[in-house]
DNA sequence: CCTACCGATCGGTAGG
DNA sequence: CCTACCGATCGGTAGG
């Protein structure tokens, strides 16, 4: 029944989800209404709660794939031999892939997470804390090799993160440049700086 | 009356204004009510309308006179006879800045506008790409001059506007560094790029 | 500046 | 999956 695939290969959750999403970014978590889901899905509003708990719910499902995706791809960034600044380049370009790829999702992870609820809003807070972490460690070891020039890691990884969260300008705008020449563009700014020398 | 001064200084309506950015910046526009405001200005939510037109008059006011400072800030840049990293360094050293004191309505500015409604959310839209493809010919401009590195401009002016933009979780933590620190960071990060050399 | 109150819209439930 | 409907809350107005 409810496992049931429709002809795009997605369950009616998954559906109800994707749109979530979508609607999420547009208006935001608060101005999107139930009601503008189901008209997005083709049902009426009452229908939806045979597919899921709540508005809220439907934001955790959102922020949490996401926050997984990243952790278990700097679990596996960390395990490898490289130096630290292929390491951050491998994080940096997963970031844009992820953003350029899925978009809506990212995107409603990233700035409505505020309106999740608590055990899952401290649970969430924490994961992106931790994250921001351990992403910082792996820019201080390149600081201690010499590697990397001296600069406060912290502040390395709020801007290499939010840096990239711009994509969303370039998502909504007309695409003067392919995704490749994004990202390409994007890691030379980010890692080697605006100057010529 | 509406004019006079309270005893820091400020209007009635200048308060309500302030308070108002400080709401939006924690609940998002549409999830902070007139009642919230009421109750952080100290009155019952129906006396707001004495000194304000509507909620989204209060979006207006934040979103139009940040968009005006860095406008005004530009035309200045625009006029001096540096080259392009240097009024591309001053630029940022002014984000910076406004993000560091002005935090609360430079924020709703950034992230709330899209909750404008019609004659100026597309007036506010029409600034804010104005600006940027100003930003952006100073780059092109050092480019040109092979100042800069070969780069796409506008994902460079999209890169560096996000960036400061973290400035939010740096707000928001306990701040490790300083408000000096943390430019010199983002300056040194932005135009000079993470590797040693 | 307040009390009293409005129509609209919200997330969600009952019951079939 | 729908119809019917709920209590709560919203932005805002009337009238003093």
């Amino acid at each position: 029944m409810a496992r049931i695939k429709t002809d795009n290969n997605l369950t009616r959750k998954e559906v109800i989800v994707t749109k979530a999403a979508t609607l999420f970014r547009e208006k935001g978590f608060k101005a999107a209404s139930m009601r503008d889901l189901a008209e997005a899905v083709g049902v009426e509003a009452a229908s939806l709660y045979n597919h899921i708990k709540s508005k809220t719910e439907l934001l955790h499902e959102l922020c949490f794939s996401v926050a997984n995706r990243f952790l278990h791809k700097i679990d596996e960034v960390e395990l490898e031999k490289n130096s630290s600044v292929e390491k951050i380049e491998k994080l940096l370009r997963f970031h844009i892939n992820e953003m350029i790829h899925h978009y809506e999702e990212v995107y409603v992870s990233d700035r409505e997470w505020k309106h999740l609820s608590d055990p899952y809003l401290s649970n969430f807070q924490n994961q992106r804390r931790i994250y921001r972490k351990r992403f910082a460690a792996i820019i201080e070891i390149g600081i201690k090799n010499k590697e990397i020039k001296s600069i406060d890691a912290a502040t390395a990884v709020l801007i290499m993160l939010h840096a990239i969260s711009g994509i969303e300008s370039w998502h909504r705008s007309i695409k003067k440049i392919s995704a490749e020449e994004l990202e390409e563009n994007m890691i030379s700014i980010l890692v080697g700086g605006l100057v010529n020398r």
